[in-house]
DNA sequence: AAAGCTATATGATGACCATCATATGCGCTC
DNA sequence: GAGCGCATATGATGGTCATCATATAGCTTT
């Protein structure tokens, strides 16, 4: 059906499909919600059909649980310093790239009554983004750093999720400038 | 089946149900998400059963849409002093209250793939969370007040959300105070 | 106190979805 | 270059859910 993309024994592109399999399920969860989100829509997604998910993952949430790990462009990318990324962060294209962009600001909310393993993964993401923001601001290892790291998650991920939430573009603006304006001195 | 509590035709008595389903669906929302919201659950929390529904609203989404609108703990109740306002939404309490506390913080990210009148009912909801600090502001009325108080509910909400989300206790505690001390002068 | 009006209950219907059994067809091996 | 093994496709099945048609029962009016 496809030409050269689609391999179908190779050693080793099995892998490379689940990986893709993956990365469809983290976009489409993203974008459709933990509970919103079919496997039908995350097969079409990696440009399969739904009956071959099973051959790569036990269930539904087993797929999910492992899409909360993937890697998330705004918590784990930008090794710059910490007013470039909170340009990035707060920039109107992190605000409409919903599908793409942090998986914090975008199932936050959700996580509550997620299943465990997706808890645990979320948390892990949530500490590293903490610690990705805590060594790259200027008092690093003084005293109050890390309370200061937390404020500072809270707010930027507070920021998106209104901007992302108000469906009045000036407010979303406002929100996003505002807190770009309170975080880089 | 009730005893006294179910009078069939008094006539206003029709409006209380509605309003009991109102604030059922809300609390449901608030606890299972839209997506995973079902008209059963929502009539079970109201003391009825899923048939009835339709006698009160055209259907599920026109019941979500009003249930946004529900009057919300955290961000319309108290007239206290900013830091009182602050205490209470930061408490380890509303984190753990999901279900009657503040609607933004438990829905937030799943805010832009819902409904226009629904993402409109939100917007104003986060408009008056934004007012209500700002007028409790000290410096209310000074230039700048306003985006102090988009950022101070950014924060607010990131927090909440944050501190929700995770599953280490001690994690969820550490970003609930730092919020608070940073918050709170 | 009987009849009628109307709020709620019951049960049916059709859509959608996760899961699984089975079919198909591509490359690798010989 | 023919057959075979494995990744993906197709189609079936059962469950869940929203919606609606119809049944029931309580208040109200006379």
């Amino acid at each position: 059906m496809r030409s050269a993309a689609l391999r179908r024994t190779t050693p080793g592109r099995k892998d490379a499909t689940h990986e893709r399999i993956v990365g469809a399920a983290a976009r489409a969860i993203r974008r459709s919600g933990y509970g919103g989100t079919g496997v039908a829509e995350i097969m079409k997604d990696a440009g399969l059909t739904h009956g071959g998910f099973y051959a790569h993952f036990a269930s539904r949430e087993a797929a999910e649980g492992l899409a909360a790990l993937e890697r998330v462009a705004g918590a784990a990318a930008p090794r710059r310093a910490l007013p470039a990324l909170l340009r990035a962060y707060l920039s109107r294209a992190h605000v409409e790239g919903v599908e793409t962009g942090c998986a914090v600001a975008a199932l936050g909310s959700e996580m509550p009554r997620q299943a465990p393993g997706v808890r645990r993964a979320a948390t892990r993401r949530i500490k590293e983004m903490i610690d990705l923001v805590a060594r790259q601001s200027p008092d690093w290892g003084r005293p109050g750093a890390h309370q200061h790291a937390l404020v500072t998650v809270a707010t930027m991920v507070g920021a998106l999720v209104l901007a992302r939430a108000v469906d009045d573009p000036q407010l979303s603006d406002a929100v996003r400038e505002a807190a770009l304006e309170h975080l880089t001195p």
